[in-house]
DNA sequence: TTACTGTATCACCATATAGTAATGTAGTGA
DNA sequence: TCACTACATTACTATATGGTGATACAGTAA
């Protein structure tokens, strides 16, 4: 690794990476990265719940993950953090790799 | 996002990263980083102890972030994904990115 | 004020898991 | 065989947290 992280740092990306360790937060992100949503949006895109929905927004603003504001009665919240896209989209990725070298290995009976 | 991404993928993608979600895991990869390492090394250069250390190594392995050797009565790990090291960087680059904007605040006493 | 709506929070339970001591297992050498 | 080493696994505790119903709070309108 080119630079060395320390133990602080490391506790600090790991907590980042719990964040986007739950498939309720990330289909929430999946669908702000659509475009911003208010609370009852997000509650009928995701089929969550609304404590719920609101309990996961909490933790992904305070992570700054998402920003909110605040329309009226709404809270209306978007992506803050434009790593968030590139990251899933890494994940995604090596989960293809993964299954294409799985598919080859049974396919040439290796 | 580019690609809609099921609930079932994004279930998967949630699983890796509630994996990389410890630090203990990540002071592990970040030493794998460098080169492979036996078991011992890992426990000497962590500080964790032997069973945590193994039990770690088990998931990363399940995971396949990780791979291992055998030789003789050593295991020998080393790092299999090669989007570690960029889904760490990207996640460093964030804080140090958040660190900045923060002092730029507190700076212009905006 | 009252009534209604959208959102946030509280209290609780159930589950998952990190850490660890003890034990098991496998390879090596005498 | 026995003894030793490196590692893996088991059993257990303590803690953290996701989901949810109930409730509180804030904005709007009458």
């Amino acid at each position: 690794m080119a630079k060395p992280l320390s133990p602080e740092i490391l506790e600090q990306i790991a907590e980042r990476f719990r964040v986007l360790s739950e498939p309720a937060r990330l289909r929430i992100l999946n669908v702000l990265l659509d475009g911003e949503c208010t609370v009852s949006e997000l509650v009928d895109q995701t089929g969550l719940n609304q404590a719920n929905v609101s309990k996961h927004l909490s933790l992904l603003r305070a992570s700054s993950f998402v920003e909110r504001r605040k329309e009226g009665l709404y809270s209306i919240y978007s992506v803050a953090d434009p790593s968030v896209g590139l990251l899933c989209e890494v994940m995604c990725d090596r989960l293809e790799a993964r299954a294409e070298e799985l598919s080859a290995m049974l396919g040439t009976g290796s």
